[in-house]
DNA sequence: AGCACGATTAACT
DNA sequence: GTTAATCGTGCTC
C-alpha cells in the first residue's frame, strides 16, 4: 500500500453523485499538515448531504455566507461549527451551483498518532477519530481550515488514493443525529461506513 | 435584538 | 439510560 503517496485525488473524483463520492471515499487517506507534522488517517464513515431539497442538509437555507462553499466547485472544504465547540468536516461535492458535500465521520489514525493523542488529551487510539467532532479535533481542523482545496497537491488538508473496501464490505445506513428532519431524508440510507470496523463511530 | 436549535461529545445515574 | 457544555446560524419580532 502506498501511503506516502503524496498524490492528491483529481477533482473530477468529487464531480459526481454525493452518495457515489461518500462510498468512494471509504479507504481513502484523510491527510492533514499541521505544524511540519503529516497527519493522517484512513477514512472509514462518511454521509452524504445533497442539495436544497434534502431536508438534512445545510443547503436547505439556500445560499447563505455559511452554505456559500456548497455552492462552489468540488473539493473543496467545507467545516462548520456545532453545538457550541465541535467542527465537522465535509468536501464539497457535485458540479458548480448545486450545493452537496459529504461529511467525513471517522478515520483510522495512521500516521502522526502521537500528536493525535495530545490534540484529543487521550492515549486511546480507538477513540482519537471515532466521530466527526473528535477527527476535526485529532487533526486541528476547525474554522481556518474552512474552503481548503482538497485537490491542490501543496494544501494542508487533502485526500489520497488508498485501498477501496470491496462493496460486500460497506454498509449503508440512515445519517446519524439529524432530529426531527422529516421523511423521506430522515430514512435515506447515505451513511457508508466499513463493515465491523472498529473505529466507525456509534 | 432575541430566540431556538444543532450533521456532538463526555460525564454522569 | 440522561444531561450539561457552549455559541454560530438562521429565523422571527
Amino acid at each position: 500500500m502506498r501511503q506516502n503517496s503524496q498524490t492528491s485525488i483529481p477533482r473530477s473524483f468529487f464531480l459526481r453523485r454525493t452518495e457515489i463520492v461518500a462510498r468512494d471515499l471509504l479507504g481513502c487517506l484523510l491527510v492533514r499538515q499541521s505544524n511540519g507534522t503529516r497527519l493522517s488517517g484512513r477514512i472509514v464513515e462518511a454521509e452524504a448531504y445533497r442539495g436544497e431539497e434534502d431536508l438534512a442538509c445545510h443547503a436547505k437555507a439556500g445560499r447563505t455566507k455559511r452554505t456559500e462553499i456548497m455552492y462552489g466547485p468540488p473539493g473543496f472544504a467545507y467545516v462548520y461549527f456545532t453545538y457550541g465547540m465541535h467542527w465537522m468536516l465535509n468536501v464539497v461535492a457535485e458540479k458548480e451551483g448545486f450545493p452537496a458535500a459529504v461529511l467525513i465521520r471517522a478515520v483510522e489514525p495512521i500516521e502522526g498518532i502521537e500528536v493525535m493523542r495530545r490534540l484529543r488529551g487521550m492515549n486511546e487510539i480507538s477513540l482519537l477519530c471515532k466521530g466527526p467532532g473528535r477527527l476535526t479535533q485529532a487533526m486541528a481542523i476547525q474554522k481556518g481550515e474552512n474552503g481548503l482545496d482538497f485537490c491542490e497537491k501543496a494544501s494542508s488538508l487533502r485526500i489520497e488514493p488508498g485501498v477501496n473496501p470491496d462493496d460486500r464490505e460497506i454498509i449503508a445506513s440512515p445519517r446519524i443525529g439529524l432530529g426531527k428532519t422529516p421523511e423521506p431524508w430522515l430514512s435515506k440510507s447515505w451513511r457508508f461506513c466499513i463493515k465491523g470496523n472498529s473505529f466507525v463511530s456509534k
